[in-house]
DNA sequence: AACACCGGGGTCTGCCATTCTC
DNA sequence: GAGAATGGCAGACCCCGGTGTT
């Protein structure tokens, strides 16, 4: 008991707390001579909680040499939330050193994360998807001043609650990275003109929640590039970064030049020149998210069918569509003798329950 | 009634490399 | 020098329906 008291005070005197309050001091060897060996008894009390060990130690193999664990208390926290035997197994299964923080600190960053969520189960849910946004960090007050930052750019409660579950990263991220990247927004909006940079940052996040896992450089490069390539004037650019060119940022910088690269061979190949591509793009931004080989099936399944290429870049929103779905579409349009050329390609682009109603009335026309 | 325009909603971790801290 | 903390990366859409117009 005494030695549990002395535990508890070293723990409050730190500030990042890590160490684990109810826990077994399990160590049958000399400090020394433990260091490279792992605790026998942590991986039995592991083990009888479901903990997969060798995915463990593939992991993250210094836990399992530590002296001090609390194990027991993360899972009997867990499980007070709603979290089954086997969710708790799976979730230091998959990240470790989730069984180093002390009960006190996991209540004081569940009730953090907890302020945003709805429920209990709602997060539980987040941690079993992902462990590591959780535990990651150990810092509680860099999580605070996250949530404090964010809420200070103007987030609706709506989008922190998207953004949190979405891309719970965001939150483990230093605030530091955080404010670089909204840094870095504002300074786009700034450089193409945009007098309202907080909006400008806000917006963008909004449309693409997972702006905060990028990095900065990814994010630069992509907007100068497609700035360049494209040659947008300010007000498209305000306009295209805002709308679904928030979500192209995130491709991988070479993904995103590869794939314009293709889209523009492919429009060449069928006659278009750069102001076609421009169009499409400005009208369809996600065609540029789609990879080389997706697209120019897609493209390919249209032009089968019979659909002139100017069509589908005046309306490129039809590519939308899984390359299953357009088959299937065209292929019962076909056998109703659908012409393209007299009635457009509108029909190709209405939701399913939509497009069979339709299909129902050309039945019945016939 | 039928169509066109438009925006919204879901979805994303698990690993590696580097830097920090003790 | 070990382990913890942190940053960064790969991967590469699909679907729905409200609402205004004709």
């Amino acid at each position: 008991m005494a030695q549990r008291q002395m535990l508890y005070f070293l723990f409050s005197v730190r500030r990042c707390v890590q160490l684990p309050v109810a826990s077994r001091l399990c160590s049958s060897r000399p400090q020394n001579a433990d260091k490279a060996v792992e605790n026998v008894c942590l991986l039995e009390s592991l083990s009888s909680l479901g903990v997969d060990l060798s995915s463990a130690r593939r992991r993250q193999p210094g836990v399992l040499k530590r002296a001090l664990t609390n194990e027991k208390g993360l899972a009997r926290f867990l499980q007070s939330k709603g979290a089954d035997v086997a969710a708790v197994a799976s979730i230091i299964s998959r990240f470790p050193r989730c069984i180093t923080r002390s009960s006190e600190h996991l209540q004081e960053r569940w009730n953090l994360w907890r302020n945003i969520f709805q429920s209990d189960g709602e997060m539980v849910e987040i941690l079993s998807r992902s462990p590591e946004s959780f535990f990651r960090s150990s810092d509680n007050r860099n999580l605070e001043e996250n949530i404090t930052f964010l809420k200070s750019l103007g987030i609706t409660p709506k989008d922190l609650h998207r953004l949190l579950t979405t891309a719970p990263r965001t939150f483990s991220n230093s605030v530091e990275l955080n404010r670089n990247m909204v840094e870095l927004l504002q300074s786009v909006c700034a450089s193409v003109g945009g007098d309202n940079q907080k909006e400008f940052a806000r917006t963008i996040i909004s449309k693409n929640l997972y702006i905060f896992i990028r990095s900065t450089n990814r994010i630069r490069a992509n907007v100068d590039f497609l700035l360049s390539e494209m040659k947008l004037s300010d007000s498209e650019a305000q306009v295209f970064l805002q709308s679904h060119g928030a979500l192209i940022l995130d491709l991988s910088h070479e993904s995103l030049k590869k794939n314009l690269k293709n889209l523009r061979w492919k429009l060449r190949s069928l006659g278009c020149g750069e102001e076609d591509l421009r169009k499409m793009i400005l009208k369809f931004s996600l065609v540029l998210f789609m990879s080389a080989q997706l697209l120019n099936s897609k493209l390919d399944c249209f032009l089968d069918a019979g659909i002139q290429i100017q069509q589908l870049i005046l309306k490129p929103k039809v590519l939308d569509f899984s390359v299953e779905n357009i088959r299937r579409r065209l292929e019962q349009l076909r056998a109703l003798g659908y012409d393209f050329r007299k009635h457009g390609i509108g029909v190709l682009d209405m939701s399913n329950k939509r497009f069979q109603e339709k299909i129902r009335r050309l039945e019945n026309e016939l």
